[in-house]
DNA sequence: GTCTATACATCGATAGAC
DNA sequence: GTCTATCGATGTATAGAC
């Protein structure tokens, strides 16, 4: 390969580096989807990847620092994921397709749903960097709740929880499927009922 | 002591031997606080009991089977708990007073919550005999909920999600503390809306 | 950047004496 | 029923050659 050929927006050399990471944490998931987040093997992933065990430590410099950058990754997935829909209509619609996507969205990797919002592996505490992704999701959801009426903490509150709940249930009892999903508008209807 | 005195009505042996379960069981809940339900150690917790990790297996064949030990014995302290109150009066107060105690059972210990509702443990599958428990609570918890009128499944299944949603909240976010548990009322009055 | 080799800890489980 | 001793596997992490 020609070194120095396509000297492009980015570092090339980084880049490699770069996408080696994407691979290593695409394998981190479909070992996590696999054996349960907390029992990913190091020895397993750096097979998974044609590596050898030692060589991760190139790329993270602990397990914590590979569930970090799970943790950033996943962040980043459900951002994208919402930055490919629109949340424009009445504020009640929006609301409606903001519920059932997220529910969705947890729906199709349980796994990536517990590493956002369950936090299941005792001593892993994401860094600020990383949890600085997490503000930004719940910033996003707590805009188009207010827009729909939703203000007071506490029915913030009960929002949040009926989302949680709702994607708790769908991720446990029917993975992949949609029976919890189309509650959605059922719930955010209940939510927004005068009281 | 004397061997013999006091003989009641079960076998003072099997009585030990069940007293020795209960106390390894309360043991294993401690450990299970500290360190997470899935990273119990054997030899841990024969410590705490005053054993040696291979005198466990004359209580418990294996890992799984104390898992399961727990399960069913936390799903008999929820029992039990809820055999201590009363769900009569008005069906709306009965569901209100209901929820508000599940909400708080689950904040008074999250890992016990973690393995009555969230199982965490990869591998980890109750017996028929412990599953037999979580059915009884949950046939309790629907006839409280149909006395106040939730009978389609769509119902059930939102009732489900908002409860389960308000306790992983409560435990996430502030546990042993009250903000979710306080909003019960709303959250049923939500529920009991008409449409 | 990748490797071999290895340190070092911990785990669940079993064998067999007492 | 409890113990000592130990097996075999697995885990993360590091040292140092290439």
């Amino acid at each position: 390969m020609n070194e120095s050929a396509n000297r492009v927006a980015t570092d090339p050399r980084s880049d490699r580096r770069e996408a080696k990471i994407a691979g290593i944490l695409s394998e981190a998931w479909d070992l996590a989807r696999r054996d349960g987040l907390g029992a990913i093997s190091l020895r397993d992933l750096a097979g998974a990847v044609g590596l050898r065990q030692p060589s991760l430590y190139v790329y993270f410099e602990s397990k914590l620092a590979l569930y970090d950058a799970m943790f950033a990754d996943g962040y980043r997935q459900l951002l994208a994921y919402l930055d490919e829909r629109d949340y424009t209509g009445t504020p009640r619609d929006a609301l409606i397709r903001f519920t059932r996507d997220l529910i969705t969205f947890a729906s199709e990797d349980g796994v990536r749903y517990q590493m956002l919002f369950q936090r299941p592996i005792p001593g892993f505490e994401p860094t600020t960097e990383s949890f600085a992704l997490a503000l930004e999701f719940y910033e996003r959801a707590t805009t188009v709740a207010a827009n729909a009426g939703i203000h007071h903490q506490a029915d913030i509150d009960l929002f949040a929880a009926v989302i949680n709940g709702l994607s708790h249930q769908q991720v446990a009892n029917d993975p992949g499927g949609r029976r919890w999903a189309d509650l959605a508008e059922q719930a955010v209807d209940m939510l927004l009922a005068p009281r």
